[in-house]
DNA sequence: ACCTGCGCACCAT
DNA sequence: ATGGTGCGCAGGT
């Protein structure tokens, strides 16, 4: 109960923060729920870090710093705001991507991590090669916090885009200063596709990273980055698109840390997905674009915008009814995804 | 001292 | 081009 108590308060706190355009960080967030409300920052601290866990609140590293996000307000691209809900229950779906990570999460790791207690020094560098160690520990991680949360059955539907913005983020506020070499974008972005060709780490056909399917990782070749397009016939579409669909991935670490979640879990699943079965008919492209006016019922200008964009880089003509539900549910939009299947049944 | 508003440079898309 | 973000500073309490 108090719970729901300080998630109102700190939501609202970081909302006042932005609209104010101040950085929401820590110590305002602090600062500013104990002015309003008397909250010791240490229990306020602590809230927000539950809120971080279940990701109703995003930690995000911008420009430097690290920043606290109103997960119900984020954008993943161009997301207009479409009226913001009241209340929670209410209406938009609003989640999306989301960072969760922390310095220090509750889980406690097999491994070592970096001691990011004190990173000033440290010297060094790191190799590229590090770099890619890294990035694959980060894709684990967040892997493994997104299915925490979706057990949680926040939202339904709790997905994971996890693209490049998230693992550099997570990086980033992982080792937070780390000398100079600071984590750029473009390096994060090289090493990651150095790992995705080398089938360390996979890409989905919308661009997101996961990890690669678990006995399959020396990949033959016939996993080629860029074009995702056709090679999607259901037959070999089995390890397609493993999304949140979990099953598989990690297998060492799972119980080792975090106690916390490990209570019920009735359907991992969540909701988006049921026991889909590889549909044979084919979802021409003209059939998607049809359907696309369709599945807009919340008329979508991002949706819009991403399947235009999508299109063009994209041939759908030889995917089936799941590549499309899966591809729009991966990348974010769960309802028109349920809507685009329906119809075409 | 602390809070709020906001212009504008930044940054990602 | 577009749109979110937050530094740095002015002004209010």
């Amino acid at each position: 109960m108090s719970e729901s108590k300080y998630r109102d308060w700190i939501l609202e706190t970081i909302d006042s923060l932005r609209s104010r355009k101040a950085r929401p960080d820590l110590e305002r967030i602090c600062r500013m729920v104990r002015r309003r409300h008397g909250s010791d920052p240490d229990r306020t601290r602590e809230e927000l870090e539950k809120l971080i866990q279940e990701q109703t609140v995003l930690k995000v590293s911008y420009k430097g710093s690290i920043s606290y996000r109103n997960a119900a307000k984020v954008q993943r691209k161009s997301r207009k705001k479409s009226d913001f809900t009241p209340g929670r229950g209410g209406g938009s779906e609003a989640e999306g991507d989301a960072l969760t990570p922390g310095p220090k999460p509750r889980l406690s790791p097999p491994r070592k991590n970096k001691s990011e207690g004190n990173p000033g020094v440290g010297g060094s560098g790191k190799t590229s090669s590090d770099l890619g160690e890294r990035l694959i520990a980060s894709v684990r991680r967040l892997a493994e916090q997104n299915r925490a949360s979706a057990l949680r059955g926040e939202t339904r539907g709790g997905h994971k885009p996890l693209g490049l913005k998230e693992i550099l983020g997570y990086l980033t506020s992982q080792d937070g200063l780390s000398s100079e070499g600071k984590l750029t974008r473009n390096r994060v972005k090289v090493a990651l596709e150095r790992e995705v060709a080398r089938g360390r780490l996979r890409r989905t056909r919308c661009g997101n990273i996961t990890l690669p399917v678990r006995g399959v990782e020396a990949a033959p070749a016939p996993s080629k980055p860029p074009g995702p397009a056709n090679r999607l016939l259901k037959s070999e579409a089995k390890e397609e698109e493993p999304m949140e669909t979990e099953s598989e991935e990690d297998e060492e670490e799972k119980g080792t840390g975090d106690a916390e979640d490990g209570g019920q879990s009735d359907t991992q699943t969540s909701g988006g997905e049921e026991g889909s079965k590889w549909v044979t008919c084919p979802a021409p492209l003209q059939t998607l674009k049809f359907s696309l006016s369709l599945s807009l019922y919340p008329p979508s200008l991002s949706f819009y915008r991403f399947v235009k964009s999508e299109l063009g880089s994209l041939n759908p003509v030889n995917w089936t009814v799941s590549d499309v539900v899966s591809y729009f549910t991966s990348a974010g939009f769960p309802e028109q995804a349920l809507a685009f299947r329906t119809q075409v049944r």
